[in-house]
DNA sequence: GAATGAAGCGGACTGTGGTCCGGTTGCTAC
DNA sequence: GTAGCAACCGGACCACAGTCCGCTTCATTC
């Protein structure tokens, strides 16, 4: 399983050259090699040596390449979420366009959760880097905010956005769900709280 | 500064004992030589091999009586936080009883955020075991919860109580603040999501 | 294709959270 | 008072994140 083919950083052209062949390569190999360890045994038994060891390079590297556990496991985060991603800014609808944008807003709320659940280990890893600078986490509250202007709320939107967003990250589900609150009524307590959000006054 | 006295965790009648008496006096000492620390430094910088140092016991006893590095930062919180609980329960209003609901829960949300960035650092220390099963959230939502209900909200008000709490949370704010939103803004946006929570039909 | 310097590399090393277990101490029953 | 025992204590010990620095490799220039 995950043995999906890394996925470049692409050069973004114009820029001053991004790294050095082998160090490319390096990133390449450690991010693969991350990813398979979170695949086999789950992100929280993870060691860097492990993936140092496996990668065959040193421990340096890897904190060279991504500074810290934390910064690696965002990175295996975004490739895992790459996809997800995809399927809401061009799959079908009701996640991707096509619906309304309240369906779509329902169905991405659903979706995020799940995602969010799926991926616990990994983002509970991450920590706070991963609620924070992650380009997953921005991505989220972008097309939240994206969601939110096309129904017509108004505001401080962008703030709104991370609000509605805040209940669903992976600290408070799993605090709730430890409470033996089950994902069926988290759900419907989200949605509950973007209709207020969407039709406020 | 922060030389309150300990406070002891009151028994609780009923029980079948609770602690030793070099137990109690140990975890007494623990905590406050914790608490200077922090004062001292700020929470960051302390380690569990200085505070062992401090009050003249061995490390293993800190674990022991604490169980990890975020156990004690949450117990030291509850301790910072203690005033403030009291403050809201019944202090002067807004805060405390005597307002409206509406006002003291605009009160109640500024006071929050107020407090959560001046005990940052310790929330930060505490992680997820800080915005889970510490007494100090469960107070959060406890009150807002209550608060809500007095203010006619229907539907599964614990939830919508959560969900309120959420973005006052160290993590979000820290993320908030590093892309330049101000305090102020955030309160603002906080306020309009509690009256679209307040005034949801 | 040789020189050069910057970027990268590796793995020994350090600091800290957390564990473990042989010895100790405070309670209780008699 | 004392015997017995469970809870407790301390600090040596372990694992792992993160640092450091001398050596190597890549790219660029002539």
């Amino acid at each position: 399983m995950s043995d999906s083919p890394v996925l470049l950083p692409l050069p973004l052209a114009g820029e001053p050259a991004s790294e050095r062949s082998d160090a490319a390569r390096n990133r390449a190999a450690l991010l693969c090699a991350a990813q398979q360890l979170v695949a086999e045994n789950g992100a929280e038994t993870v060691t860097m040596d492990d993936v140092a060891a496996r990668a065959g390079v040193g421990k340096g590297t890897v904190f060279r390449r991504f500074g810290s556990r934390a910064g690696l496991m965002v990175a295996v985060l975004d490739q895992s979420e790459a996809h997800w991603q995809a399927q809401v800014i061009s799959g079908p609808p009701p996640l991707g366009p096509g619906a309304t944008p309240w369906e779509r807003l329902e169905a991405f709320g659903r979706s995020r959760l799940e995602t969010t659940i799926t991926h616990g280990d990994l983002l509970r890893a991450a920590g706070a880097a991963g609620s924070r600078s992650s380009p997953a986490t921005s991505f989220v509250v972008q097309h939240v905010h994206h969601l939110l202007l096309e129904l017509g709320v108004t505001g401080d939107v962008r703030l709104l956005a991370t609000a509605l967003m805040a209940p669903l990250e992976i600290e408070l589900l799993d605090a709730l769900r430890t409470k033996g609150i089950d994902v069926e009524r988290i759900l419907h307590g989200w949605l509950d709280l973007a209709r207020r959000i969407v039709s406020g006054c």
